[in-house]
RNA sequence: GCGCCCUUAGCUCAGUUGGAUAGAGCAACAGCCUUCUAAGCUGUGGGCCGGUGGUUCGAAUCCACCAGGGCGCGCCA
């Protein structure tokens, strides 16, 4: 359903009837105890405090353990002695020995000494790692989930496209982007509501209207010519695209000749403008969700500017800011060095959006008295406030990024401070093809439409391959390069991987019959026997992937999934490939059940994370490639 | 002119929010494989992290300035 009948909008001049909500990065978030590297840290933590008792909380919290980057240095190292250095009036190298010697006796550590300039390296025994494929088994695609969200509130809006036309490439990576991210802060434990802004009310979709209407009157077999159509256009005929065809053959279907004058000419616009806009945009919406679905995108939420200006809901904002005193009346600076030559002074509607950190005030009606975007933009914002949510998140075009100050002020205003507004921006993707870059215009109607490339390369790879570079650099999609079944695609490298995993695990079925080789099962095998480094580096890949979610979800940057996906694919395939030359370094060992009962629980978990990372961003972890 | 984003190996890009000797793929070079798990595998070379200062135990990461690229800059959304 689209915008809610009423929405209660909240006083900016009231604080208190705002419930109270957890505070948005938690000074102390609770430990995830299937994160190994979380619970170490406890450990270091403990210890720490044991040594220093009246250790800060701020220093603490700076306390880190960390994966390694050189396996010389041990597991996992911890800095807790640095930071820690200055309030305890102490050398580092001093606390680290005293640190060393404690951790010295845990379970779960081997070794523990000092390195650097105040590190304490931490060695694990190979138990503490092999310990983790057990819980991953129990856990399944749970494992990995952080708590971190706390189940605060987060509303992700994305695509949110003019329904003027077919979506295109320049939508696809916003909607993939907000797709994955949606989906990552669900699994790092926000409440996340999907949603679609349908920006349905303007100059846009007027001129989509009349675009339509052109060919309705052909349907009806006017005998009026484009040009002398296009003449009557306010603002010349635009979105010449064959799409419309199908629209104007409905509308004529639907009302026959009863929109145009009695020569097929063009009636007084009152007589037809809302009908054929409201029809157009539902047939546009419906090709737009269609292609989303093939996506795999479908939003909780769809919400219409057009029912929010219906509703009066934006005049309503405008007026609580004006009583809020944040409304004035006022003449705009021209923008300095560059003028621009129709420039006159000119009395506006003004948001004092710079009292809460925007460079100027924003204008908030338009001269003929309509309202901005932007004003509709603050009610809509007002409303997804209304609603309760803690964080509002907006995936916009970089070429919005302008934008975001003055709506990143409005929240503040409209929630006295108490939403977080934050938005994430998507570069331009350019399209290649042959070595060449594919000519996008709309015009010519040359322009690579969503459902053109879905149907050339697949959800899956597209999917993916918008998730392979941080979403704020330029990203050039190679349509040769996503379909290739090479190590350098990772859409194919890591899905094999998985694909791989089902397989042994299909092939140990028949090593084992009657023996159900699932999850459960598989996490009650003893794997002691899991000792070679290629072994212990997959199971230490797997022991990142809660951090990994974590962080990604903090940083707001789903490709860190498939970056994380992409390497735990290559320790995988090395390990598989090792039994290439060798045979009896292969899985499955008729001769070895045991040995092999514990590989298939390394196999197994691997499938695991690995589908429950391509779940976060909407590619299917196949059984099989074909 | 101002603001925001970006600049890392020949190319395309990572870099765990300030940690130790900066990583991966491609390309290059050198081997292996000729299909029982090769839609390949192993290894090598390759760097002033755009530049200059600063902050501190420690900087690709934070700050200032400069150079180059992208985006934006009153009634477009």
């Amino acid at each position: 359903m689209a915008i809610r009948d009423r929405p209660t909008l909240p006083r900016t001049s009231v604080s208190d009837h705002h419930r109270p909500r957890p505070p948005t990065r938690a000074k102390t978030p609770p430990m995830n105890p299937s994160d190994l590297y979380a619970r170490l840290r406890e450990t270091v933590l403990a210890a720490l405090t044991h040594i220093i008792p009246d250790l800060p909380a701020d220093i603490a919290a700076r306390v880190e353990v960390t994966p390694t980057r050189d396996p010389a240095h041990g597991d996992m190292a911890t800095n807790a002695a640095m930071v820690s250095a200055k309030a305890a009036r102490q050398p580092p190298a001093k606390i680290a020995a005293a640190l060393v010697q404690r951790l010295n006796a845990g379970a779960e550590i081997a070794t523990a000494e000092a390195a650097g300039p105040g590190f304490v390296n931490l060695r694990l025994r190979p138990d503490a790692f092999r310990a983790l494929l057990p819980i991953i088994l129990t856990q399944g695609e749970a494992y990995g989930d952080a708590t971190t969200g706390a189940g605060i509130k987060i509303n992700v809006e994305y695509v949110s496209a003019n329904p003027t036309g077919p979506m295109h490439i320049g939508h696809c990576r916003g909607a993939v982007v907000g797709d994955a991210l949606a989906n990552l802060l669900s699994k790092a434990g926000y409440a996340v509501t999907k949603e679609y802004y349908i920006n349905d009310a303007g100059a846009q979709v007027t001129a989509l209207a009349w675009a339509a209407y052109w060919r309705y009157l052909q349907a009806t077999g006017t005998k009026m010519t484009e040009e002398a159509f296009a003449s009557e256009v306010p603002g010349g005929l635009q979105y010449k695209g064959e799409y419309l065809v199908e629209v104007g053959n409905a509308l004529a279907a639907r009302f026959q000749a009863s929109l145009a004058t009695p020569d097929l000419g063009i009636a007084s616009p009152e007589l037809w403008l809302d009908t054929v806009k409201g029809f157009t945009i539902d047939a546009m919406m419906t090709e737009i969700r269609e292609d989303l679905r093939r996506l795999g995108v479908e939003q909780d939420i769809y919400s219409s500017e057009r029912k929010l200006v219906a509703t009066g809901a934006a005049d309503k904002i405008i007026d609580q800011l004006r009583a809020d005193g944040l409304i004035y009346e006022g003449v705009l600076e021209p923008p300095k060095g560059k003028t621009p030559e129709d420039w006159e002074p000119r009395p506006q509607t003004l948001f004092r959006s710079t009292q809460f950190g925007d460079d100027v005030d924003r204008p908030l009606r338009k001269s003929d008295g309509s309202n901005t975007y932007f004003a509709n933009d603050i009610a809509y914002h007002a409303d997804k406030i209304s609603r309760g949510y803690d964080v509002l998140i907006d995936i916009l075009g970089a070429d919005h990024g302008g934008y975001v100050p003055r709506m990143k002020a409005a929240v503040k205003a409209l929630s006295a401070g108490k939403t977080e507004f934050g938005a994430v921006l998507c570069q331009i993707v350019h399209i290649m093809k042959g070595g060449q870059p594919v000519r996008m215009s709309k015009r010519a109607g040359t322009y690579v439409t969503l459902r053109d490339l879905l149907d050339e390369v697949g959800k899956d790879a597209v999917r993916f391959t918008m998730l392979t570079r941080n979403s704020d650099a330029q990203m050039e999609f190679d349509l040769d390069k996503v379909l290739a079944t090479t190590r350098e695609n990772p859409v194919f490298y890591v899905q094999y991987a998985h694909a791989r995993c089902r397989s042994v695990l299909r092939a140990a079925a028949e090593m084992f019959p009657g023996k159900a080789l699932d999850e459960t099962n598989l996490a009650a095998i003893p794997t002691d026997s899991l000792n070679g480094d290629p072994e212990l580096t997959l199971i230490r890949r797997l022991a990142l992937w809660p951090r990994t979610v974590e962080a990604a979800a903090q940083a707001r940057e789903p490709h860190r999934i498939a970056f994380f996906l992409y390497d735990l694919a290559a320790d995988f395939h090395m390990l598989w490939n090792r039994g290439k030359d060798d045979t009896t370094l292969r899985f499955l060992q008729s001769d070895q059940p045991a040995e092999t009962l514990a590989r298939l629980a390394l196999v197994a978990a691997t499938a695991v994370v690995i589908r429950s990372g391509l779940v976060v961003m909407g590619v299917a972890p196949v059984e099989e490639m074909r």
